[in-house]
DNA sequence: GTCGGAAAAG
DNA sequence: CTTTTCCGAC
């Protein structure tokens, strides 16, 4: 039994992420939602499986199935409803650099996120504070 | 479809 | 700083 870790044991091979992934929205800061976040969200709610699902096979590669439904979806929750696919994939094309994400290309709408970068910004531990996410031991 | 520069917004 | 908007290039 995994402890501290949330995840999709049904149907996806034992897929789980450790619940840091998971924190989400409940900054008591009130700090936008960012779209990674978001991501991760829909990616762990069932009724979502048929607009966006992990990828089985790759650990953390997810594929987008309705790409229009994902941007209303974030659109919806920004407050920004002339959002669209093309513009959300920007956003996400902007996590490249910042190691957050990387495409898995050939594959169309699919994508990978890159967990040790999302260790590193959700663990204050390191000395990340000045020096943004230069991490080498990950 | 995907990429990434540029400008702008928050 | 992150994301939105616009867009030319491949």
């Amino acid at each position: 039994k995994r402890e501290g870790a949330r995840g999709l044991e049904d149907g996806n091979g034992g897929l789980a992420f450790p619940d840091w992934a998971y924190k989400a929205e409940s900054s008591p800061g009130s700090r936008q939602i960012q779209l990674w976040h978001f991501i991760l969200e829909l990616l762990q709610k069932e009724e979502f499986r048929h607009v966006i699902a992990w990828q089985q096979g790759e650990y953390g590669e997810f594929v987008i199935k309705d790409p229009d439904e994902v941007a209303r979806l974030w659109g919806r929750r920004k407050c920004k409803p002339q959002m669209n696919y093309d513009k959300l994939s920007r956003a996400l094309r902007y996590y490249y650099n910042k190691r957050i994400l990387h495409k898995t290309k050939g594959k169309r709408f699919t994508y990978k996120f890159n967990f040790s970068k999302l260790i590193v910004v959700n663990y204050p531990l390191w000395e990340v504070r000045g020096s943004q996410g230069r991490i080498q031991g990950i």
